[in-house]
DNA sequence: CTGAAAGCGCTTACAG
DNA sequence: CTGAAAGCGCTTACAG
C-alpha cells in the first residue's frame, strides 16, 4: 500500500491563488459576487492541483450531505436490484450519492438499529423498500427527513408511499388463473403482515368471490414463516390445482421443490407470480406472471424523492393512479383441458 | 414535512452528565480510561437522549469514514446484483456503510469522473466491479486507499484483483459445446477490452484448439459494440449452431432474438453463458451455464477488503486457486444427433 | 467583490 | 482517570 498523497484542500488553492479559502469556496460552489479573473485563477488552480471537495465536511457545515439511503431486504430478487438501479441512477444524475442499508433479513421491518446507523449518515433522504416498525413511524417523522416507502402503500404510516394498485393485480391474477380452469387454489405469500402481500391476496379472494369461488384458509400460506415442505404437502395431497404467488422469486422457488415431486408447472398444475423478473433479465418467458410496469415505478420513485428534497410540491397523479399492472402470460399456466 | 427535532450531539450528553465532550467521546469509543459509574452515567444519557454519532463528522477528524465505495455498471445483471448483496453484508457486519457508484454505461471503466466522485467521499475501500482506465491506474494508486478490481484480473494493473480462473471457465465451455456435437462455434463477448471478456473467449479457443477445431474471426462477435441484428444475421447466415456467450444475460437475450427468428435454443443450436444466474434467482434450469461459485466468490472479495482495512497480509490463497468453475446442464444444449 | 472569523460534531493530542 | 484546546475541511454569516 503506497504512502497516500498529500490531500490537497481548499487552503492549497487559497495559498496557489493568493485568494481566501473563503473566495475559492464561493467560486466553486457557484455562489455569487466573483470576477471572471478569479473564477479563471481557482479553476485552473483546481485542475492543476487535482482538488477533490470533501462532501464529509461540505456536509458537517452546511447540514446537506447530499447523499440518500436505500433500505432494502437484499439486492437477489430483481425487483429491488432493478428499481434501485434504476432509482440510484437518477440520483447520481442530481447530484445525490446512495448509500445501502438492509436488515440483513433480520425483520421485514425498518427497526430503530436500523435507522440509527441510517441517521448516523445523515442522509438527505430516506427510501425505502421496507415498512417502518410501528413504534419507528414516530421517530421517522420527527427526524424531519424526506421518507419514502417504496413499493408499498404509506397511508397506514401517514408516510409517503410509492406504490401500485396491488388488490387490482391480485385480482388480475385471481381473473386468469380461474380463466385457465383452475378450481382448486392456493396463494403463498411471504409474511403475513407485509401489507403488499396481503393486497394481492385480497383481490385474489375477490377474483374468486365475484365468481363464486372462494380460497380455503389452509390454503393461505406464508412462506418465509413457514417449512416449505409442509406447504408442499399440503399442496400434494390437496391436489391444489393454481397458485398464486406473492412474487416471481418465491414461484420459482415452488417450481422447482414440486418439480422434484414429479410435478410440473404448467402440465399438472399452473403456477403464476408478480413482477416479470423474466423480463428484467431478457429470459425466455416461462413464468406467468403480473407486470406492474417497474420502469416507470422506479422512475416515479425517484422522482418523488427528488421532488421531496428541491422543496417542490408534488401534486402529480400517483404511480398507483397512472399504471395499471398487466397480465404477462407463460408457460406456467395453460387452459385445462 | 416537520420541524426535525433538535439533533443530540455529544455536548448534549457532556451537559447532561455533567462530564466533557471529551470524556463521553472516549466511553463511547471505548478508549481506555474511565470509570465504571462514567459509563453507566454515559451511557443512560444517550440511551435518553437518544444520541447517534454523526459519522460524517467522526469521518473528517479522524480520517476513517467507515465507508466503502462499490463501483459498478449496472445491478440488473444478476452477477453484480448478488455479489453486491453479499459483499455489502460483510460490510455492514463490520461496521462499514456502502456508497454505490455506476458508470452509468458510459464506458467499460473507471475514469476520472467516477474516482473524483468516489474520491469526495472519502471512502476507507474501493471495490470495484469495473477495471480502472489505464490512465488512472497510478491515480488510484496513489490515493492509497485499498483498491480491489472484482471478477477481474489484477495484475495487468499492478493492483488486487479476486477473480476466478476464466481461461478454464471457457475451456470447460468449449469442450462441453464440442462434446454435444456442434461444429460451426461462435462468441459473444461484451466489450472487445475486457479482459475477463477475452480470457473465456481464450480458453473456448483452447479448447477447440486442442480437438483440431477452431473459431472463425467473423464469428466473434461484442455485443455492446456492434448492432444485435448483424450479429443474429450472421448467426444465421452461417448456419451457426453452436454459441458460447460471455454471460448468461447476453445469452438469453441471444435466445429470446433467435426465437423471435424461428430459432429455438436447444433444437435448432445449442447456447450456453456464463454465472449461473438461474440458480441464484432460484429459477429453473434452462440455460447451460459455467457456475463460478459466485457466492465464495463474494464472500472472498469482502474477505480480500476487509483483510486489507484492517491491515493484515492476506496470505491466504486466491479464489482462482481455491475454487473451480463447474458446467452446469440446461437444457439449452444437447447432444446432437 | 473579497476576507477573517466562527462553527458544523466529532476525535486527537496533550496537560493535569 | 478527566478535561480544555486544537483541528479535520468545509460553508456560513458578517464585516469591510
Amino acid at each position: 500500500m503506497s504512502e497516500g498523497k498529500k490531500k490537497i484542500t481548499l487552503k492549497d488553492i487559497a495559498e496557489k491563488t493568493g485568494l481566501s479559502v473563503n473566495t475559492v469556496s464561493r467560486v466553486l460552489n457557484k455562489k455569487p459576487y466573483y470576477t471572471k479573473e478569479v473564477e479563471a485563477k481557482v479553476n485552473a488552480a483546481c485542475k492543476e492541483l487535482g482538488y477533490i471537495v470533501d462532501m464529509n465536511a461540505s456536509g458537517l457545515r452546511s447540514g446537506s450531505t447530499h447523499t440518500i439511503a436505500i433500505v432494502f431486504d437484499d439486492l437477489i430478487n430483481p425487483f429491488y436490484s432493478y428499481t434501485t438501479d434504476i432509482i440510484s441512477k437518477r440520483f447520481e444524475e442530481k447530484g445525490y450519492n446512495v448509500i445501502m442499508f438492509s436488515n440483513n433479513g433480520r425483520t421485514s421491518y425498518v427497526d430503530y438499529e436500523l435507522m440509527r446507523s441510517v441517521m448516523a449518515r445523515k442522509p438527505d433522504g430516506i427510501l425505502s423498500f421496507l415498512e417502518p416498525a410501528s413504534d419507528m413511524v414516530d421517530f421517522i417523522k420527527e427526524t424531519g427527513i424526506p421518507f419514502i416507502i417504496f413499493g408499498r402503500d404509506g397511508a397506514p404510516y401517514g408516510m409517503i408511499g410509492v406504490d401500485a394498485d396491488e388488490v387490482y393485480g391480485g385480482k388480475l391474477a385471481g381473473e386468469h388463473l380461474l380463466s385457465c380452469g383452475y378450481r382448486n387454489l392456493a396463494y403463498i405469500g411471504s409474511w403475513h403482515d407485509v401489507k403488499v402481500c396481503l393486497d394481492r391476496q385480497k383481490g385474489f379472494e375477490e377474483a374468486l368471490a365475484s365468481q363464486g369461488a372462494a380460497l380455503a384458509p389452509d390454503h393461505i400460506f406464508y412462506i418465509r414463516e413457514q417449512e416449505i415442505d409442509g406447504i408442499l404437502d399440503k399442496i400434494v395431497e390437496d391436489k391444489i390445482d393454481g397458485i398464486l404467488c406473492f412474487n416471481d422469486v418465491i414461484a420459482f422457488i415452488v417450481v422447482e421443490a414440486l418439480e422434484a415431486r414429479g410435478m410440473e408447472a404448467g402440465v399438472h398444475y399452473g403456477i403464476m407470480g408478480f413482477d416479470n423478473v423474466q423480463q428484467m433479465m431478457r429470459m425466455p418467458r416461462f413464468l406467468t406472471t403480473v407486470d406492474v410496469g417497474c420502469y416507470e415505478f422506479a422512475e416515479k420513485g425517484a422522482e418523488v424523492m427528488l421532488d421531496l428534497l428541491s422543496g417542490e410540491e408534488t401534486e402529480k397523479p400517483a404511480f398507483r393512479d397512472a399504471h395499471k399492472s398487466f397480465l404477462v402470460q407463460g408457460r406456467s399456466t395453460v387452459v385445462k383441458q
